[in-house]
DNA sequence: TCCGTGTATTTTGGATCCAATATTGAAAAT
DNA sequence: ATTTTCAATATTGGATCCAAAATACACGGA
């Protein structure tokens, strides 16, 4: 048997815990704003609340929710200034990084994200909007990866993190999914030919794109 | 009696435990690449491992300790790489915070800047390293929360977390202090003419000189 | 002397139990 | 009817205890 085949719960209970309540939050299970019953959650998850707790205070650090003592955690809800800053420093960030990733890029590199967007669009001609979400995840960090800077890569991850529980909306969207592969195709053009400012640029409509469409699901 | 004379211990232990573990951290008596015993220090701080263990979790999200399922928790060490990656990403993220900060500056801003600066030429004078680096932070922790980007500055106080166990030696030498207050004034007088340009230029000297004199010290 | 092996000890991860705080609801007073 | 007070309940924070994994170490073999 393969060593990773069905995938085996992790070797500790808080990281499976976390993979689980990441999974809540983005398919919005968990909804924004919802408080977290810990003794309810612990048990639907059947470990104890000390594992879960440790899950949680990794989760806050990653902004993911929030935290008051006595009180206890609540998924966070973004409101628009919120989104609108995160994108900004995603703006900022994410241009370091693929300017950084283009001056290192290899030939090898550029099959992984040309593998990856593959997957999109396998992801979004099935219309599975969770695969998409991830399918579209690895794309771009797999980009972000080749920059070289593990914690620019952290703090984008965390950045992505924290709008995970919108995302899944924005993929619901049949135009938005075609536009993501067309805008994708556009990066990976600029990326083989090697044009740091190209890549950029498309990104950043990307993102703009993005961040539009989001805006008007966070009025309500 | 005043409501918050003789610091009191936190509402929660974890929290105690927290402030506790950044100074032993910050002063050097946890060393970077020490590992952490948790039951020893349990025993020292009076607290069960429980509250510790989730202090940890917060201080990892931070990136001033690192974790290895089964291993345990480590004091991190910095790399040169490390140290020039989190100065690039905090000349980033700065730059913004402070071009923001300038734009929404008030006269109440920059009496609260120059009190603060105020305090960190009394500590340089009287040679208390330690009051230095907190009334140093204060000073650009202040005008970054100008910008209005609570999230913003929320990343860079925690990218200044990460090299705090390093920053008490940088003030440990007089001529830095020395250089330090001369920088700040300059920032100071560019923010009193409202010279976003000229402000982000004397930070980043202010930083430039600050990694100069840092990278040697991580060699050892 | 060096290396592998198996056992003892240490240390971390997790579960249960108890304490402290917050929330809810009902009764009483205005 | 509204508000206040106080008790009952629910929920979080923390301590202790147990299990699992990793480390240290002694022993035996080449």
């Amino acid at each position: 048997m393969s060593p990773d085949e069905a995938r085996r719960r992790p070797p500790t209970a808080q990281q499976f815990v976390l993979t689980e309540l990441r999974r809540a939050i983005t398919t919005g299970r968990l909804r924004p704003g919802a408080p977290i019953r810990q003794d309810a959650l612990a048990e639907e998850l059947q470990v104890s609340r000390v594992p879960l707790r440790e899950a949680l205070k990794t989760l806050e650090g990653e902004g993911l929710v929030t935290h008051q003592a006595h009180k206890g955690y609540c998924v966070v809800t973004l409101s628009l200034d919120d989104l609108r800053e995160v994108y900004r420093i995603r703006h900022l960030l994410e241009e370091e990084a693929v300017r950084r990733a283009v001056a290192l890029l290899t030939d090898a590199d550029l099959a992984r994200l040309e593998a990856a967007q593959e997957e999109v669009e396998r992801a979004a001609a099935a219309g599975d909007v969770l695969a998409m979400t991830t399918a579209n995840r690895t794309f771009h960090m797999t980009l972000f990866d080749c920059s070289g800077m593990p914690r620019l890569t952290r703090l984008i991850r965390t950045l992505w993190d924290t709008t995970d529980a919108y995302r899944s909306m924005y993929y619901g969207d049949a135009g938005n999914r075609e536009r993501v592969i067309k805008e994708h195709r556009a990066t990976l053009d600029a990326l083989r030919r090697r044009s740091a400012d190209e890549a950029v640029a498309t990104l950043d409509v990307h993102r703009d794109h993005a961040v539009a469409e989001l805006e008007p699901l966070l009025d309500a």
